[in-house]
DNA sequence: CGCCAGGTGCGAA
DNA sequence: TTCGCACCTGGC
């Protein structure tokens, strides 16, 4: 076990609001698989505790992972300086943080999630981590870790029909066949917008999805992840309701942090109802 | 049952 | 360039 600080982090919204899929709630925490292994994370007064079934480079990796070096206090007064109009949204996501997710896992996991709902999406990710990735056991559970670009080469088609992906069987097969680790990597170095046109170069990942996975998996902030909910949001409070404009008019008032402050509106729009 | 879900890629205007 | 529609599937 290790301990650190805890800072201003609100666990629970950060790990349930849809940026993640493979968590679970437990009574007195949270177990996240994460890459090579199980995590389990405990608030604790000013702390917060995290377990594992391996503590190597473990305080470094979630302090990454919950982007912790990142001022996000800081960065909210900034926007709500610059539009008074966000301190209702920011006050109700308060220690709301933008996870760095691995990077193979939220390409493949946004993929599914097109015209698909959270529950369908954790199945299917639940399922292909339990047939084809590796087992770990932690605290007496058995948990599956997520597949390997290498394990995802030797499907067919029939195997991702099993796996309840539906029509995006094919364009995850396309895509699983032509990427490497060395693409996916690389994709870090790209400007964002070059980033975006190599994603969206892929079928089944449109702008959305590309956007998604560089703000959760590539840690960018200036994205435009619109979906229908960021849609209804901007519709009801800009009288704004085109794709274009909205990104024009987020673009335009939130630069290079527009991926934080439509992901603000994302979480208080869904949180609503 | 019918409808919908954190979209995307078509073809048609 | 924009617009409308079909699309696998599980759950309500």
């Amino acid at each position: 076990m290790i301990r650190i600080k805890k800072s201003n982090i609100n666990l629970y919204d950060t790990i349930t609001c849809g940026q993640i899929f493979r968590y679970k709630v437990l009574d007195n925490g949270y177990i996240i698989i994460l890459s090579d292994r199980v995590v389990k994370l405990v608030e604790d007064g000013n702390y917060i505790l995290i377990y594992s079934n391996n503590e190597n480079n473990l305080e470094e990796i979630i302090t990454r992972y919950l982007d912790l070096n990142t001022d996000y206090e800081y960065i909210n007064k900034l926007l709500i300086k610059n539009d008074p109009s966000l301190k209702v949204i920011i006050d109700k996501c308060s220690g709301f943080k933008i996870v760095n997710s691995p990077y193979f896992e939220t390409i493949i996991s946004y993929m599914i999630s097109a015209n698909n709902n959270v529950r369908n999406i954790q199945n299917s990710l639940n399922l292909m981590s339990e047939k084809y990735g590796k087992s770990v056991i932690f605290e007496g559970n058995t948990y599956y870790l997520f597949p390997k670009l290498e394990d995802f080469k030797k499907l067919s088609i029939e195997d991702y029909k099993n796996l309840k992906l539906g029509f995006r069987c094919e364009n995850i097969y396309n895509f699983i066949q032509n990427i490497t680790n060395e693409d996916i990597n690389n994709i870090n170095n790209l400007s964002t917008e070059d980033a975006l046109r190599y994603l969206t170069s892929y079928k089944g990942i449109g702008l959305k999805i590309a956007s998604c996975i560089l703000l959760f998996g590539y840690k960018r902030f200036d994205v435009f992840p619109i979906d229908t909910w960021v849609k209804k949001y901007m519709s009801e409070t800009y009288n704004l309701s085109n794709t274009k404009k909205i990104e024009e008019y987020t673009r335009l008032n939130y630069g290079k942090y527009s991926g934080l402050v439509i992901q603000y509106m994302f979480h208080s729009k869904r949180n609503k109802d």
